[in-house]
DNA sequence: ATTATCTATAGATCTATAGATAATGC
DNA sequence: ATTATCTATAGATCTATAGATAATGC
């Protein structure tokens, strides 16, 4: 049984580095207007001059305006999920290893990914079902960080008075980073995730220091 | 000399309590097609019809769409502005009362004004001069979060690793906060703000705790 | 046969303006 | 005179589809 290894993303055990994805040539075209235009301000038309294809070849590979943007979403949120849960095991149970790792991959996407993590903003004009079905996954990532940041409040690892707002604070710090990386980002995406897991892990009120993760390591199994 | 007091917003000083903007007619149905659509997506056809009136009436008041897209920023972050300049002042130097001031008041604004406080994401779509006029401002309440986390790194009562990363951060979070809290926040503003300036402290290592600020005090000076 | 593109066009909607008309204040 | 509204319309642009045509793989 041959299963389409394509599907998803790479390995999801690689939760350590992102490498940006690569989009066909439709999906790059998108991600660009809608960057810069927003999803409503971005036309099919200027799409497929992109391209450079006409617009009913647009229409052959994608539903509508609409199929082009939840296709981008996602990718964007199912690979955000899978690298997040596998940061999550690597973390062996430990509320602090586990917060580090997962706010590092999550760093990560917002800084080497970061036009396509922007668009999570538009979003919301996805109609009622595609709408639904992303932000069940976005809240099954919330879910994630809010089952850490309890756990370790139980441990006694962290200390947060109110686990729900600051597992909303911390994600929501993160989700911003993509406004301002792209423009002025001075720091490697890598320093910049090791600085936010300093910071989330101040504000969970965590009592010691985790194992820094890092990606320049060779990975020890080989393929 | 009589200046016009309507100009701005209500008493500077009033950092403590942030009630509704109240705006004109047209402005108000600006605000709401902006919020639902985002600016792309609401058209002038729209707003006309929810004020009432047709669309040239529109033109009358005001230039153009992007015309009614800078009217409500810039009421926004004017007001924004001068309540955060008078919050830092009634930390009267103390780094760690100026920035429990400071944040305190921009949450009531994303809190009670959750609709205009969106409305930040679509400053992008401004024309050139607009952009950096608004953008301007913006850089300004940046900069005073910043150098009140800097002045407290130097004086003890803070201890960010990177004042500037810790600043976003912290903006970061409370920019987010319209977004959930519009629809699912539970807590009343001044809950939610007292929360938020417990985190930021946590995020700058603060070392002592503030004189949490309330606006259920009724002010000491009359008018 | 299947896949992928094209030309041509439907039909709706977009922002914005010209110029007429009514209501208000001196 | 000034302020605020209207009808009518310009002219561009929007998303999406019908149906023809070419290229590819068996």
């Amino acid at each position: 049984m041959s299963t389409d290894v394509t599907e998803g993303a790479d390995d999801p055990t690689d939760w350590r580095s992102v490498e940006p994805l690569d989009l066909t040539p439709i999906l790059s075209a998108s991600l660009d207007a809608f960057y810069e235009s927003g999803f409503h301000g971005a036309s099919v038309r200027e799409i497929a001059r992109r391209v450079g294809v006409t617009v009913p070849s647009l229409y052959y590979h994608h539903q509508s305006k609409e199929g082009l943007l939840i296709a981008l979403l996602e990718l964007s949120i199912s690979d955000l999920r899978s690298r997040a849960l596998a940061a999550n095991d690597a973390g062996d149970g430990d509320p602090v290893q586990r917060l580090t790792n997962v706010i590092f991959t999550i760093v990560l996407q917002m800084t080497n990914r970061a036009r396509l993590a922007a668009l999570e903003g538009e979003a919301r004009y996805l109609g009622p079902e595609n709408w639904e079905r992303y932000r069940a996954v976005r809240k099954g990532v919330e879910g994630l960080v809010l089952d850490i940041v309890h756990d370790g409040n139980t441990s006694g690892d962290f200390d947060a008075d109110d686990p729900a707002e600051t597992t909303r604070a911390i994600l929501g710090m993160c989700q911003v980073i993509p406004r301002w990386y792209h423009a002025e980002g001075v720091h490697s995406p890598e320093v910049v995730a090791r600085k936010y897991v300093e910071i989330a892990l101040r504000m969970a009120g965590a009592t010691r220091a985790p194992d820094m993760p890092t990606n320049s390591e060779p990975t020890e199994h080989a393929s």
